[in-house]
DNA sequence: TAAACGTGGCC
DNA sequence: TGGCCAAGTTT
């Protein structure tokens, strides 16, 4: 259907012009980044995993952290899980970095540290979908795979005039089936990469900057005057607020009761001051909540400034309270005290991030 | 297929 | 301010 127009209006393309043209802007225009140094395959992994939903400028210092931290397979397979994540703190999407840990594991144990350029194989690694296949194979090992992303959807929706819904999951199989038919053989490298650095630079989604468009010439949107038409791409839906009381309980050292996540679902092994629903406790039973939950006993309570975090699918409200605690039993084994100079080594979600810089005001030389 | 899964920057 | 966007994958 969709695919019909779009296969016509590939034919219409010089192919060999428009790969040299791409390929030459590319080597021309392309950003110095630390992951482009050289092709080390499990660089290029990494890189292509902080990548994903995630801007360029925000991935350069979070890379540079984890190679010095874990510059090798081996290192990364070795370490402490807590490790990882406070590396990837503040970065997002937790799991990519669990998985990647999982898969690298999977690499040293299985295709002795090297990771392997075999598309089933690799594919068959935790976090690495169709695109970072396609990324990995072609930049890492020159082998010509797609390697579709948002810039590429986006480029070659304009390109070819594809009227796919981008939003939609079966879209990516008509990108896929286009590179298949306009990707050089001799580079695939510098034509994925192209691709994607000309949707980052020039194809850009709000006002493309077609002037300065290398491939400007075999566009169809441009030559019919639609480029801001495209892509076709359906809004997401609103997030859902949720309102919640973030609890401090602080006992008669100075010290913070914080507790880690399930390790599964949002923010997964993160580690958080307790926390509760608002529709699980009301403001009525909090105390009570809080005594029975953590075996403390109160002298007295406090309030601390609200802190509102939007995720992508949800928006958390959260209500601080602070607890001065008297006495304390044994705890959980999720569950710790902390001086304020201890919680340095655990990896704290932003909202807490922000609690904790809350904190640091609110105590000032206290602690 | 659609929802879950983070965060920061921009207008 | 709130919506949109960024080199996606898993369930």
């Amino acid at each position: 259907m969709e695919d019909s127009k779009f296969t016509q209006n590939i034919e219409e393309i010089n192919i060999e012009a428009f790969q040299t043209d791409l390929i030459n802007w590319f080597y021309q225009e392309k950003r110095n980044l630390p992951w482009r140094e050289n092709q080390d395959p499990y660089k290029v992994w990494v890189s292509e995993i902080m990548l994903q939903q995630t801007k360029v400028d925000t991935v350069i210092p979070y890379f540079e952290q984890f190679m010095k931290k874990f510059p090798t397979v081996e290192a990364l397979a070795s370490a402490d899980e807590q490790e990882v994540l406070k590396t990837w703190e503040g970065l997002g999407y937790y799991s990519r970095a669990r998985n990647l840990q999982s898969a690298v594991q999977e690499v040293v144990e299985t295709y002795e540290g090297k990771v392997p350029n075999d598309p089933k194989q690799l594919g068959d690694l935790k976090g690495v979908g169709p695109y970072t296949k396609g990324a990995i194979l072609s930049i890492a090992y020159g082998i010509p795979e797609p390697a579709v992303d948002g810039n590429v959807m986006r480029v070659l929706s304009r390109i070819l005039r594809i009227e796919a819904d981008i939003a939609k999951a079966g879209s990516r199989r008509i990108f896929e089936a286009a590179v298949r038919q306009l990707i050089s053989e001799d580079d695939p490298s510098a034509f994925n990469q192209g691709l994607m650095e000309l949707g980052a630079l020039v194809c850009t989604p709000k006002s493309p900057s077609c002037m300065l468009c290398p491939v400007q010439a075999h566009c169809k949107a441009f030559h019919d005057g639609v480029e801001t038409e495209l892509p076709i791409k359906t809004k997401a839906k609103k997030q859902k607020k949720q309102p919640y009381f973030a609890c401090v309980l602080v006992d008669q050292h100075n010290r913070f009761l914080i507790e880690q996540r399930p390790n599964e679902g949002l923010l997964a092994n993160m580690w958080q001051f307790p926390l509760v629903e608002k529709t699980d406790v009301d403001d009525d039973h909090l105390q009570a909540w809080v005594k029975e939950k953590y075996r403390v006993s109160l002298k007295g309570t406090d309030l601390l400034p609200k802190i509102k975090h939007v995720f992508s699918h949800i928006i958390w409200e959260l209500d601080v309270r602070l607890f001065y605690v008297e006495t304390t039993e044994e705890q959980a084994n999720n569950q710790q005290w902390l001086s304020f100079g201890e919680l340095a080594p655990y990896p704290f979600p932003v909202p807490f991030q922000k609690l904790i810089n809350q904190l640091a005001t609110h105590f000032e030389s206290e602690i």
